[in-house]
DNA sequence: ATATTAATGTTATATTATTACACAATGTTA
DNA sequence: TAACATTGTGTAATAATATAACATTAATAT
């Protein structure tokens, strides 16, 4: 196995959590995920989010920061945990991964006037989605 | 007075509570806010959302969303309010808004695969300012 | 003046997230 | 293996963030 990429063995609640993110349409958020795992013994709020604390640690989902919601990562296991962007449709809540090179060329290498150089970023796109724009 | 510049005169509690984000070195919670201003005799959360909603729509703040935080805006009075950026120390948690020309041009001239045009967008840089990065 | 819209004040409640503590499983090193 | 360190778990309590609902008042528009 490659140094590059390491495998994460999930753990059993990291599991359970992961596959509920995964196969949901739309970003989850922390307490409709206590719900629905409920019946498979996870009972409070703490084992959620340390749950997906470590999940978005280890980027196989992400939390878009708008919502308080998370979502899982579709850009094959995210090289780029740390540069996330996303479009959002205000009027259906849809939500896209963004997986542009392009865009993460221009925001990795991006300084600011002082010089600061950035270890992460993440990029909320707003607006109307195809479906929701009128012609 | 300019349409395109409209002055926004704030009211009693919206000028109250922008005085204060304006003075504050750091961007500043919604509660630390009502702590702050219950001599003035604002006296409710809701008092104090309702302050911050319009504020942030008539762009005068601008909310941190990674810190739940608020923070005034020094681009002289945003006309960009809905295309912001900002840099974050993950140290110190300073955070500055970032204008930039190229940047925001860049970002709001992107289009995704699926074409669909943007109407706002945030973005958050993370990393260590320069006063955190050990030389 | 009247209708409409925006802001206020107040109480209660909903939603999101963390602290603290005891314990168990796993991994590392001697 | 034994000892240690690290990570994850379970549970209870609580903190922090944000909104709903309702009555009232102030500001704007026709
Ligand atoms: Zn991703
Ligand atoms: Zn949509
Ligand atoms: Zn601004
Ligand atoms: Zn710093």
């Amino acid at each position: 196995m490659s140094k590059m990429h390491k495998e994460h063995t999930l753990t059993k609640n990291q599991q359970i959590i992961f596959d509920l993110i995964d196969k949901s349409p739309e970003p989850m958020k922390a307490y409709s995920i206590l719900f629905s795992v409920q019946k498979k013994g996870i009972n409070a709020p703490l084992q959620v989010y340390r749950a997906l604390d470590k999940l978005v640690e280890i980027g196989k989902i992400h939390k878009i920061e708008s919502r308080n919601a998370f979502i899982a990562c579709h850009n094959s296991s995210c090289q780029v945990a740390k540069a996330t962007a996303f479009s959002i449709c205000e009027i259906c809540e849809k939500v896209t991964e963004i997986s542009s090179t392009g865009l993460s060329k221009y925001l990795t290498n991006f300084k600011d006037k002082d010089g600061m150089k950035y270890s992460k970023y993440n990029l909320e796109f707003f607006g109307s989605c195809k479906k929701c724009t009128p012609k």
